[in-house]
DNA sequence: ACGAATTATTGGAACGTTCCAAATCAAATG
DNA sequence: CATTTGATTTGGAACGTTCCAATAATTCGT
């Protein structure tokens, strides 16, 4: 709003306000930080110095000297998949609305990049990292990271056994729930589509597994069809699914992206899904109640998970002794036009 | 990798390494910046010390020092669409190839969020800020934001005249394009669907009044329908607009992401884009070429356009007194099965 | 082999804050 | 009025770098 001063040879200190305002620096300093110690009186005359000097705290000095630092990183490892976009949404509010800032950086899925932005937030002496581990992220990461001092939570793709906090959703129960419907819908052909490879993945499929066994059903590989975990993806595993004999009538997507992409295969096939074929996804990404045709699908609710991660950061940081933290989403079947 | 040392009281310093080294602090330091004041030999060895201790360079005390900065601020103002999404992975990844760490912040279009940001990445000296200002944005935040000594560009919603940085599209053009193409598929009556408030808006709609008065058509209020510019926006709008007699035959789409709103709409009302209803979007997503069917729609590379943003805020931060710099996306109709 | 020119290295001040122990002030006590 | 107590305020050191001017080491020309 108000900017005074800019030009006067160098920035605005501490040093400047304390003058303006008769007090010391060491005063100015106490008031910047709300400190009781200082009197209303001059705290009020302080803050008002700086506010007509048009002072700007130096953050860098100050978390210099005081060995603290109020900024997060986070690292996603596919911002093109809205579900991760919604992710880093809750992250990002939960940690803003804390007085927070976020490092952000985006690896896709490469993990030179991963370790470079990591190395550089480590420079930055980020308060805390939050990531998304990229595929074929080495299990040893956690340790590696806590070892550097800085709190760690992991995020979605869990990293084997060990002691990291995690949040993330009970990937095997939600495909069960998913495949537990179909077959109750009557379906005795039901296909698993998209996505390949991770602890994702594999949990998905298990609970796929799962379900079938428990219906006596036979699993049978011809109907599991991988692909990348995109649009695209799905729309040429559905494709591809579509040619197989005999042909699947119902299938649960890897995610609600890989679904997407599968209603557009099936939409090319002359295929409605819902009627002709049914369809369920994973994730509830806020997309697909409005898909075409609005998505069944696991919910796991994103921007809350989001939400979780970064409270298990913070609360990380704030005690680094506290126990192992586990945020499970707990998913639930919600039910549309697709399947 | 290999950390050793984390335990010894202190964190580790360059003088650390000095002393490991057998040289000065200063000569470490030249050595960190890869100075070739330092003869090789000598460089060599402190590298090796530092590797050998498992120091960590501390560039928040570098920065002080030096009055440097490589974070990046990146204000978003709506994550949730896939667009910007997009935008921010391109901009993301040229900051960081070219050295630099992004801050990163989601203004959700609330303007006490982005103005609380803004002051924050001024307290942490962000070398730079890109920024996709929240509807509403007063149009003196360049000139605020330039006072501050912070380089600046603006991102996709101009905000008035001004001397400011600034990368978006040909708004008018590329609906105009649109627009025309369904004009010359035979359509009599053509909806603009979707969007509301903003410069953008306004741009696109003028495209599209243009290319109705250049054939000679009226434009009728009736078949102009408003929306949140999001999924479900579009899909309300087009549930509207397929109710207001006579019914329009093809509509251009705000951007890409109310079209897929639309086309669940059409869904909805067993009509199938393409052969019943013609719609054409705006943005060229990636998705776009995936959805159900596959959107027609005006190419703007958004990824790029993000590129080109953190190229020119690059390029301000090295050079101030550069001429004022606007990457105008050059639209391009792109043809595919919804209209 | 000697001073000049060049190349390498270095110590101390500085960046803008916070921390600490000590100094000052106001009020209260005896 | 001197003294103790508690509330405020303060100067200087410290955080881990980089910058600068100056010193030390090396090379060169003759």
């Amino acid at each position: 709003m108000s900017s005074k001063a800019a030009k006067p040879g160098r920035a605005l200190t501490i040093m400047d306000v304390a003058q303006a305002a008769g007090v010391s620096k060491s005063t100015v300093s106490l008031v910047l930080q709300d400190s009781p110690l200082i009197r209303d009186e001059t705290a009020e005359r302080v803050r008002e110095a700086a506010r007509k000097l048009g002072y700007v705290y130096n953050r860098r000095a100050a978390e210099l000297r005081s060995q603290s630092s109020n900024t997060v990183g986070v690292v996603i490892n596919d911002l093109m998949n809205p579900f991760f976009a919604e992710v880093l949404v809750g992250i990002e509010r939960k940690l803003v609305d804390a007085g927070y800032i976020v490092l952000m950086a985006h690896t896709h899925e490469n993990l030179d990049r991963q370790a470079r932005v990591l190395a550089s937030m480590r420079e930055h002496h980020a308060a805390g990292i939050v990531i998304c581990p990229a595929l074929g992220t080495p299990r040893t990461l956690p340790k590696e990271v806590q070892a550097w001092g800085i709190p760690l939570v992991v995020m979605v793709r869990s990293l084997g056994a060990g002691s990291y906090d995690y949040a993330g959703s009970d990937n095997e129960r939600g495909v069960l729930l998913a495949t537990q419907h179909l077959i109750e819908a009557g379906h005795k052909r039901i296909g698993f589509l998209g996505g390949r490879s991770g602890a994702v993945y594999e949990q998905r499929l298990r609970g796929y597994g799962k379900a079938l066994e428990a219906a006596g059903m036979a699993l049978d590989p011809n109907l599991i069809v991988e692909s990348d975990p995109s649009r695209a993806g799905g729309r040429d595993a559905m494709a591809a699914m579509l040619k197989r004999k005999p042909r699947a009538t119902a299938a649960v997507c890897y995610n609600d992206i890989t679904a997407f992409g599968a209603l557009t295969a099936l939409g090319e096939q002359g295929l409605r899904a819902g009627t002709d074929f049914s369809l369920v996804g994973f994730d509830n990404v806020v997309d697909a109640a409005h898909s075409n045709p609005p998505l069944s699908t696991v919910d796991i609710r994103p921007s809350e998970l989001g939400e979780h991660a970064a409270a298990a950061l913070m609360a990380r940081i704030g005690d680094a002794s506290l126990k192992r933290q586990v945020y499970l989403a707990e998913p639930k079947l919600v039910l549309r036009q697709s399947g």
